[in-house]
RNA sequence: GCCGGGAUGGCGGAAUUGGUAGACGCACGGGACUCAAAAUCCCGCGGUGGCAACACCAUGAGGGUUCGAUUCCCUCUCCCGGCACCA
């Protein structure tokens, strides 16, 4: 055996032998238990970063440990290859999309197995290859025939200078990334997926999934679901006659049906058709629409804007009182927000409040607080809190609930309206004007209409050899592709140049792992291993990615494709690795990022940056905080310096020990040498055992009270590090856990023949407990200390409940609740003892005096609290 | 703005169900080994007072519940994630 630990010439070696045996192919059919755990796909930008690092090694750590529990697991791989930075890279080094994507998966993968994942890479699937995204074009066909899927118009990010649609991420404070010219906002028709439809099975079925409670609400709020009353606030007899609209009046919803009374005025988006009519004879007004059309789409942007607003001349009647309010139309109506308009209550909603406030509109209370005082100067937060009606008329005096039902049965009395389950969530637009994504399989006919592909010219082949431009739409300047005949009357015809949403890709690619080679969708392989078992991600996924993967599986269900109602039962969040983001605006507006190592930084006595400047120039740079890491902010880490240093081992090591899986982390590489020292000297341990020889383990016969500890932390330790890895995925505090083992290990200096076969049996159990983390160290050494055996084969270490018995334990003694005093009593001391004991010790008698205590209460086999 | 989360020594973090705050590391200081250095090993390491024993203070800030609070409740500050076209 090597007397010193040589990473680099045990690495590669050990993962040929892996590769070669396929040693973690998993089977679709055994009498093993099954186990599915899974990673989120990583997006293919070029390099993996930190954050991948921790993600797919926290999956490889649960994959190992769960083999060597008799499980049959599987762990698969893939590409989530579609997407905007590859049109970007394309446009910045002009090279195709398709090849920058190829190249990268293919630099990627041999990164993956650089670091040892165990990962079954006969299953690995890219999204953009045609046998992958020909299956989202047949299902959207299926779902189009359910009526799932239908077209209406939505409104994006408008560049009028490139003439194209901007991504949220390429608009910088209302300006094209490119360009620098002001957004638009813009209608156009897009395909949308019906995820309304099943908002209520969505919510329900989030109770019975073993995810954290933190993600769980936060998809319930998303969804939104709202009881309120869907009414209409019929036109003033002017109005009618203006609008023309075949309407009664203008439709709105409420959650507060109850404050009715106190409409003080209503409010309509600038794209709401009412908005068009009053425009027509009001040029200030028609101003105004066009102002609002400014700016992009994203709600953050819309949220946080100054409230605008301008009457419209039109008013509508309360249709309980029969008073005429007048028609706003205001900048915080959202259009595509249910109606699109509202009844403004400033006496009792926030918004409105200071929306009334702003323009000198009446703000009315009909609600009182019991025991809060109201002024209309300004809002306080319990003026949208329910109570009771006054000022109200006929409602005076009720309750929230019974005003509400109130007013609801006055309105379905009126024929004006009735209760609704409203709820936030919004259907899923899928249509995206870019290049590298799913072609939507539809053919647009002059004569017929949308037509769908036939199955059997499926699929749609995306061209790969486009390099985009930023400007327009890719593919609808490519007659090549769009040029065509109509399936249905064979006449000349377009076909929809739009392409898929990514999310589509990443809705159910872990369910063509079970199966990457089926002739259908998916087969029988596929529900023999969903659903996952454990699903592990970053918390930025939370709710769109996970919200419209819930949502696909409920859909293939309801096509008869699989009988899961959800894919994932547990889910693990993963904290974001986080980096400072370093940024320079150019001259046009565009914005330039630097990688953190670009940059030094000038720090004031709190830790903050209060300056950096570029290293190579000694420019200054704007410094914008810390972030995800991202290709785009160029803040991500390669790991590739740390495992040429140090070895994959390390690399993992040191992410895993560094915190918790769940923790949001800062980048930081200060320690990983304690990470590599760590493993050096569990090499030089086992080298120095095995010099003398191995030895069976520790089976029977006297120990000394230093060797009794030892087997005591021993079995304790295999205890925690399963608990830990098992139950709780804290890897952190296992792997502390394991070096407090080795300490105390080397703590002793008994060489005796007893004493070699406890050492034998600690380095045996120390390097199985650490293999889910460490694999090649612990392989190799493995060979050594069992030669002739092989540790993937070895199954996970017992626990001994006879190391685990004590004679004596310690108790930690309070004096009112503060620590005075530490006692050992024997294992099984009663209550009665314990007491005895604490009050005997003399630290304790001290603070307790002579008075008889009020209290004592004692938790078993930890503390004694006496309460003088 | 709205939704969700976080804050513990110089640093990363631990404390699992309300029960010993600071496990385990990193950095640092002292020592051993060495001609010297590296590596390795040993000791120390939250703050204040004290020769010491020990005492008091201390988990972002302020309040509360409890025999006992890093943990539960209320208010606030700052930071992170998401907000529907980044993935």
């Amino acid at each position: 055996m090597e007397a010193q630990y040589h990473p680099r010439s045990i690495e590669p070696r050990i993962q040929r032998e892996w590769d070669e045996a396929r040693a973690f192919a998993a089977p679709d059919h055994s009498p093993k238990p099954k186990y599915y755990c899974v990673s989120m796909l990583p997006y293919p930008s070029g390099k993996l970063h930190m954050g991948h690092v921790r993600n797919y090694t926290i999956n490889d750590a649960l994959a190992r440990f769960l083999r060597k529990k008799g499980m049959n697991v599987l762990m698969p791989m893939g590409w989530d290859a579609f997407g905007l930075p590859a049109e970007n890279a394309a446009m910045a080094n002009k090279v195709a999309p398709a090849k920058w994507t190829r190249e990268n998966i293919d630099y990627m993968r041999q990164q993956c197995k650089s670091l040892g994942w165990s990962i079954d890479w006969t299953r690995e699937i890219a999204t953009c290859d045609p046998s992958y995204y020909r299956w989202n074009q047949w299902f959207f066909l299926r779902l189009w025939e359910k009526g799932v899927i239908y077209k209406k118009t939505g409104v994006v990010n408008w560049d009028p200078v490139d003439m194209t649609v901007l991504a949220n991420e390429q608009v910088i404070d209302g300006r094209g990334w490119r360009t620098n010219a002001p957004v638009e906002k813009r209608e156009i028709p897009m395909w949308y997926m019906r995820i309304t439809q099943y908002a209520d099975e969505l919510l329900d079925s989030l109770d019975g999934l073993g995810w954290p409670e933190k993600v769980k609400q936060m998809q319930r709020n998303w969804i939104g679901r709202s009881a309120g009353v869907e009414f209409t606030l019929p036109y003033a007899p002017e109005t009618a006659r203006r609008m023309a609209d075949g309407k009664k009046g203008l439709r709105v919803f409420t959650t507060r049906a109850d404050t009715i009374m106190g409409v003080t005025f209503a409010a309509v988006a600038a794209e709401h058709p009412l908005a068009a009519v009053a425009a027509k004879s009001n040029p200030r007004l028609a101003a105004f629409i066009e102002e609002c059309k400014k700016g992009g789409v994203q709600e953050a942007e819309l949220a946080t804007m100054e409230k605008k607003g301008m009457p419209t001349g039109l008013y509508v009647l309360n249709p309980i009182s029969n008073e005429p309010v007048e028609v706003w139309v205001a900048n915080y109506v959202l259009w595509g927000y249910g109606e699109g308009a509202l009844m403004a209550v400033p006496g009792h909603d926030e918004r409105d409040f200071a929306f009334a406030k702003k323009y000198n509109l009446a703000i009315k209370q009909v609600i009182e607080v019991a025991g809060k005082a109201y002024s209309t100067e300004e809002h306080q937060p319990w003026y949208d809190e329910h109570g009771r009606n006054i000022n109200s008329g006929k409602y005076d005096g009720l309750e929230y609930e019974a005003a509400a039902d109130a007013v609801a049965r006055d309105l379905e009395a009126l024929g004006l309206g009735s209760k609704r389950i409203q709820y936030r969530l919004r259907d899923w637009g899928i249509s995206r004007q870019r290049y590298w994504g799913t072609p939507i399989p539809i053919v647009e006919c002059p004569k017929c209409g949308d037509v769908a592909v036939p199955d059997g010219q499926l699929p749609v082949v995306l061209p790969e050899d486009l390099v985009p431009d930023g400007s327009g739409s890719p593919l609808a300047k490519m007659p090549s592709f769009y040029e065509t005949t109509c399936p249905k009357c064979g006449g000349a015809a377009k076909r929809d140049t739009d392409t898929m949403d990514t999310f589509v890709d990443s809705s159910w690619y872990y369910m063509r792992y079970c199966c990457p080679d089926a002739k259908t969708m998916v087969d029988e392989r596929a529900q023999y291993w969903m659903p996952m078992d454990q699903y592990i991600g970053g918390i930025e996924h939370a709710i769109l990615h996970l919200l419209y993967a819930r949502f696909w599986t409920k859909a293939m269900r309801d096509l008869g494709l699989i009988t899961i109602d959800e894919p994932f039962t547990n889910l693990l969040t993963q904290g974001m690795v986080l980096n400072h983001i370093f940024s320079r605006r150019g001259e046009k507006g565009g914005i330039e990022y630097f990688a953190p190592d670009e940059v030094e930084t000038t720090i004031d006595g709190e830790g903050r940056v209060t300056a950096a400047k570029l290293k190579s120039d000694a420019s200054a740079v704007d410094y914008e905080g810390i972030g995800t890491m991202s290709k785009s902010k160029k803040n991500g880490v390669d790991p590739q310096d740390m495992i040429e240093r140090y070895g994959a081992d390390t690399a993992r090591f040191y992410v895993m020990q560094a915190s918790a899986p769940t923790d949001t982390v800062l980048w930081n590489d200060e320690s990983i040498e304690g990470s590599f020292k760590f493993l050096r000297r569990l090499w030089v341990i086992v080298h120095e055992h095995v010099s003398s020889g191995v030895v069976a383990t520790y089976s029977s016969g006297e120990l000394t009270t230093e060797l009794k500890a030892l087997r005591l932390k021993l079995h304790r330790t295999i205890e925690k590090v399963g608990d830990d890895y098992g139950r709780r995925m804290q890897f952190n505090t296992a792997i502390a856990a394991i070096r407090e083992l080795l300490n105390l290990y080397t703590d002793g200096k008994d060489k005796s023949p007893v004493a070699r076969e406890v050492a034998q049996e600690v380095l045996e159990g120390a390097i199985l407990l650490l293999t889910p983390i460490v694999p090649h160290i612990c392989t190799a050494l493995w060979r050594e200390l069992r030669p002739g055996t092989e540790l993937i084969a070895q199954p996970w270490p017992q626990v001994d409940p006879a190391a685990l018995v004590q004679d004596s334990i310690e108790l930690v003694v309070q004096v009112n609740g503060k620590l005075r005093a530490h006692i050992r009593v024997p294992a099984n001391a009663s209550r009665d003892q314990v007491e005895q004991a604490a009050l005997s010790d003399e630290a304790v008698r001290k603070f307790v005096g002579d008075a008889k205590p009020r209290k004592i209460i004692v938790v078993p086999g930890k503390l004694v609290n006496i309460v003088a």
